[in-house]
DNA sequence: ACAAAAGTGTTGAGAGTACACCCATGC
DNA sequence: GCATGGGTGTACTCTCAACACTTTTGT
């Protein structure tokens, strides 16, 4: 095997997440040059023998210290001149977070971590504003064509806080009814017999997702 | 910037072709080792400072001599043991080329090249029936979703010859005027004003699609 | 009893699908 | 004139989308 001198390869995790009925992305802040001080995608070098799903995992999990989470390849970005530093391809990710017991430590590269707007991003690093796009169109995508929003959520939840999740996702209100029929029928969610109570007017049931159930697109077929 | 080691990077294009009423995908037969003999996807290295797209138009280019090519990005896949010779990340690509003048030229790395029916493909190396496997998946999906089809065609086709690239690559017949006018309706269509005669029975309107015609996914909204 | 959120069915409109015959040409 | 493939329209069905009231709880 010939020796080629080939580009550097990382992973990059655009992150998302529901808190305070806005959708938010995680960024970190830059220690080092280049664009030290700028926010940036959670992300790293891939080590050599490790597989690239295991490095994004892994960077999610120095990121955020979750695991066991949902994650999607999403699209490989291979531009000569995205890194200054020389010829970098990142193959990236996306992902999506319940807002529970998260705690983002700063890794050893970034002086902070934090949760933004995704409709009020700073200036990021490298190409991520593009990054984040992409994945941006892909989430509501997903959410639009199929029932992985539950994804967003905790184990449990209410119909009402899934059709919120929906809501703020795709920017629109949805039908109530309509929303719950479709839901049930789509036969990915199951009851857990338990009720939130605690907040004002009727309790609501709890549902979870039965992990056989595999959010699939629901697309029109173009010809018949 | 420190000077981590990483995996090697190649990319590897799965490209299709309807021929002889058979979709057939193009492998070339490996000079080298490892897997020396075996039929392969084609492919490279990525250079250095090459745009990743770039490399992979220039791989199809090399081996087909076709150039100004649908190619679309596929997946990356990085398992670390995908390669015998060591950790090497390749990111896939699939293309649709019509049946017209294409010269296929065995590269220096590869013994051969020829065309092989889907259904019926040799033992290939690395993991690369599971690539052609997903792109082929994929492949079915744009047609089964999208007025794409024509890129398997010349630039002039009859609405049968259309009909008859869906109905090979969906595997099942398709209604004829229902096809015509979904196609028609989709507007990505038009008219040459020419007319294909020299066969038997009446002859056929020719068309061309136009270039600002974008084939969109035509998917069903889960949610009102 | 009143406020607040949960939960539940029906109907009209529009798109999807199935289906059969006439037309233009070559031999 | 006949064989071959090209080209066209309609009716039924089913899914989609719009819409309002009753139920349960906490205060």
């Amino acid at each position: 095997m010939t020796d080629y001198k080939t580009p550097a390869l990382t992973v990059d995790v655009v992150i998302f997440c529901l808190r305070e009925q806005r959708l938010q992305t995680l960024l970190i802040k830059r220690g080092v040059e280049p664009y030290s001080g700028k926010w940036a995608i959670p992300g790293g070098y891939v080590r050599y023998g490790e597989d690239i799903d295991a490095a994004a995992l892994r960077e999610l999990g120095e990121e955020t210290g979750v695991h066991n989470i949902y994650l999607e390849q999403l699209y490989t970005f291979g531009a000569p001149d995205r890194d200054p530093r020389g010829h970098t391809v990142t193959v990236t990710y996306f992902a999506l977070i319940p807002d529970e017991n998260i705690t983002i430590e700063a890794g050893t590269d970034a002086t902070d971590a934090a949760w933004h707007v995704l409709d009020e991003l700073p200036d990021v690093a490298f190409d991520h504003k593009e990054i984040i796009g992409y994945a941006h169109e892909r989430l509501r995508y997903k959410l639009e064509y199929t029932s992985a929003g539950f994804k967003l959520l905790p184990r449990e939840f209410t119909l009402t806080e899934l059709q919120t999740a929906y809501e703020i996702v795709l920017g629109e209100k949805l039908d109530k009814r309509n929303f719950r029929r479709r839901l049930l029928e789509a036969d990915v969610l199951e009851k857990t017999g338990q009720y939130r109570s605690g907040g004002e007017g009727r309790p609501a049931m709890l549902y979870r997702y039965h992990a056989k159930a595999d959010p699939q697109v629901k697309a029109r077929r173009l010809y018949p």
